[in-house]
DNA sequence: ACAAAAGTGTTGTGCGTACACCCATGC
DNA sequence: GCATGGGTGTACGCACAACACTTTTGT
């Protein structure tokens, strides 16, 4: 450990989080207002700097660990962004990461003990600096992963109905699905184990839950076979004349 | 500006590139031995430090700059890295970028002065630092936008034929295609303009010079059209049983 | 004339898509 | 008994994969 790069610049980093939660049928993201100058009072992404004793995804979990009082939460790394001028107080990169979050599980009091609230990603406000260039590319990234990953489970609890399922799926990429496809499509991978409960909250005759079964998906990601769930039919360049 | 953040952290932020070429029916990269401590003398990315006047971009085509002596590369940001001992010297950040070269045009004399070689991606020697795991990723998200964005032109002559080109699409995804179905898939996108010349160098025959319609795509990405080349079968999860 | 690479069409099938009715239950 | 959301099967068409022979030309 040493003096080796004495003559180059040093710089802030900061660790600013996506996070992402389902709710009532709608994609929602938790947003607050800054607490601290510059753009004090301002909506904005959970951020925070980052230290010197601790990795990119230390920080980022420390931060979220903060806001939401949840350890053990799905995030990735989305981007770094560095234009010299995004912040206005000084010159400043962020890393930017996007969490999900099993909204019920989540201790709601404690999100709005620091000012957060969820709101749903059709009406995000403004919000400081390049967040928004963020959110925008987080949902892009979302989109296009989890028809490759199964990370939507990610955004539900433990337990669910295949109706819950469906509509986070319609949420995310917002369009109508038809029932029959889907449960055809998610239930051949063989992955959703049924249980013998019922949901009976949105319906008398009750949704069974389902699980995700973590296990057979690792088995078979070993074996190198994929998760898949399309959705939409991409519009693709074709000269049909 | 000013001092808002003076209680934080600050930190060396490395800029590392993984450059991608195409020669000789092989999918390449342009590594270095390093030329200053810690590591001296080792195989390693060309890297620098980012400067306190020049955004993220801006300083990795700086880097390029420096060892390749091209502008206008195509370049896209890939991941940040940051574990705390990462780099033994001291503590820094890198932000690692990929970048696709056409070899052709590049000035091998100036890459060499600068202690640069390309070598096969099949050959890539132990790395310096986390260097190996970049490129690793840098493979996998190229094998992933290749199948979705025409970024494969980047790698070749603006004039190449179209065995070269599925020779590129076959190292990159280090599988053999059907000629006639890669012929047909990639003429029915209608964005590869056939030339009258003909490339002469490596059959008796000859084969067409096509030009990739930038143009063209804009348009068409512009409405909405997606491109697709997709070139293996994914393995999917399915229970068929 | 022959070697070496370029170029060209057709057929089968598996997968995705479209679509409509019965079921269970709470009120 | 009726309203509400849950659950189920099939038929059609298209897009993808498999496959073999002819053409050109330099030597």
């Amino acid at each position: 450990m040493g003096a080796f790069y004495q003559d180059e610049d040093r710089h802030y980093v900061a660790l600013d989080c996506i996070i992402f939660g389902f709710d009532a049928g709608e994609l929602k993201l938790l947003l607050l207002k800054r607490k601290f100058e510059p753009a004090k009072g301002e909506w904005s992404l959970m951020g925070g700097f980052l230290k010197n004793y601790e990795s990119l995804d230390e920080g980022a979990r420390r931060i979220l660990l903060q806001l939401t009082g949840l350890t053990n939460i799905y995030m990735e790394q989305l981007q770094s962004y560095g234009d010299v001028n995004r912040d206005p107080g000084e010159r400043t990169i962020s890393i930017a990461f996007y969490a999900l979050i099993k909204v019920d599980e989540n201790d709601r009091k404690l999100a709005e003990a620091h000012g957060a609230h969820w709101i749903s990603i059709n009406k995000v406000p403004t919000l400081i600096f390049d967040h928004n260039k963020m959110v925008e590319k987080a949902l892009k990234t979302l989109r296009n992963k989890i028809v490759t990953k199964p990370i939507g489970f990610e955004l539900l609890s433990e337990k669910f109905t295949l109706p819950q399922l469906q509509s986070l799926y319609e949420a995310i990429n917002q369009e109508q699905l038809d029932k029959r496809n889907f449960r055809k499509r998610i239930l051949e991978t063989g992955l959703l184990d049924k249980m013998d409960e019922k949901e009976k909250g949105s319906s008398k005759k009750g949704a069974f839950y389902y699980m995700f079964n973590k296990e057979k998906y690792r088995m078979f990601a070993e074996m190198g076979f994929h998760f898949q769930m399309k959705v939409k039919k991409d519009a693709l360049i074709k000269m049909n004349t």
